[in-house]
DNA sequence: CACTACTTGTTAATCTTTGCACAAATATAG
DNA sequence: CTATATTTGTGCAAAGATTAACAAGTAGTG
């Protein structure tokens, strides 16, 4: 579950709207591949199901983005968000674990243009060692703390099995990583400062049965 | 974004609610791997990062559970759990697109004893169509509707491209579909009785960066 | 048994989030 | 220019969620 702690770098931001953001965001870049100029939070609100109320709010915390009579120009609110999520950038990424999945998101060609790349995949299968992902040759996990020192890199993917998950996060936030999007289906203790989000299929699928018959 | 539905299913139990029992699940699930036979809402929310009152609060919503000075009896209220979120049985789940992601989860041995299986997978791609994936065949996308709509399933994961997304949900839709599990990064329109839950790698990411420096 | 240490379920208070409603500003049409 | 349509940003009220606190029940110890 998410933590919402009040982070020094934002302003008192709730946690609840930082996690709205990245919506908007996607839902903007569609719209100027579709073309468009301008948009509202009208059209936003039911793009996304949420109401035009709440986004004019959540962007209003940071700014006077939109215009009245106008609404707000899509390449200007763009790059407004990009700031605010320092996705103005590009981070690179630590991938561990190369099996099904972290081959996967290796291979997956999405992130680059929303603000992420990965640079470097480690394994500690013998196996796969050696072999290439995507882009990559697949490191031997041993290497990893130093790598990702020396590279500097804040950000990583969690793609092994949950037995190993918590042993390998330690060593991650050893190395100086600060963020961690976890696949492993297991809760993640680490310090305050580092970061963590959570992908687990069955806990989304679980969450609609409860609504089936 | 979650839409919060009040549903007929439930009482009146708020949706942020049921998606945190997913997370209690899992945990005791890892707890009676452990061999554990008891545990508390002390323990669960150091697990977890949830605060002990809250997971009694949502516990009791659904009954009472516990017993004072000895606290949860792990095998009972895993019993409780699946059988409020409708997980004590398998349910069945059609997978389209047999991309790289497809491939991952139609290969992932996880959803088994979380109550899902996948039976069937779809792709509209010719030279995909027939090959074998996991433990499957790739089937053509132009039998999707009728294989679904016969074998009476109501969950489907959707691992196409983002231009496709809609155009294939509107079909599982009309296939009878009344769960989706969304990994395209797009946006879904259903109607109301449908249930969509996101996964979007690079949301979480964003979410992340908003507290790098 | 008496006493201590736990732990639940629940109430009341607090804190957070959402939605409503509207003034002010802009655009459009006649 | 005037009247009508939009649409933002925001103050306030309402709704919702979380936390703290505690009575009541259980277990363990000596």
């Amino acid at each position: 579950m998410d933590k919402n702690l009040i982070q020094s770098s934002g302003r008192g931001i709730p946690d609840i709207v930082v996690g709205r953001l990245p919506h908007y965001l996607r839902a903007l870049q569609h719209m100027a591949l579709e073309g468009r100029r301008l948009t509202s939070s009208q059209e936003l609100s039911e793009r996304l199901g949420i109401s035009a109320a709440q986004i004019r709010k959540d962007l209003s915390l940071f700014g006077e983005f939109g215009k009245q009579g106008t609404g707000y120009q899509i390449d200007f609110l763009l790059d407004q968000l990009r700031q605010i999520l320092k996705v103005n950038q590009v981070w690179d990424i630590a991938l561990v674990g190369a099996g099904d999945i972290g081959s996967a998101i290796a291979r997956y060609q999405g992130f680059e243009n929303r603000g992420f790349r990965v640079t470097m995949i480690f394994d500690s299968n013998p196996n796969i060692i050696g072999s290439q992902v995507g882009a990559f040759v697949v490191q031997s996990s041993m290497e990893m703390v130093a790598c990702i020192s020396a590279a500097q890199i804040r950000i990583a993917m969690l793609a092994v099995p949950a037995v190993n998950a918590q042993e390998v996060a330690d060593r991650l936030v050893g190395a100086g990583i600060k963020a961690i999007l976890n696949y492993a289906p297991i809760s993640l203790n680490v310090p305050e400062d580092v970061h963590v989000q959570y992908i687990d299929p069955v806990i989304h699928l679980q969450r609609m049965t409860y609504y089936l018959d």
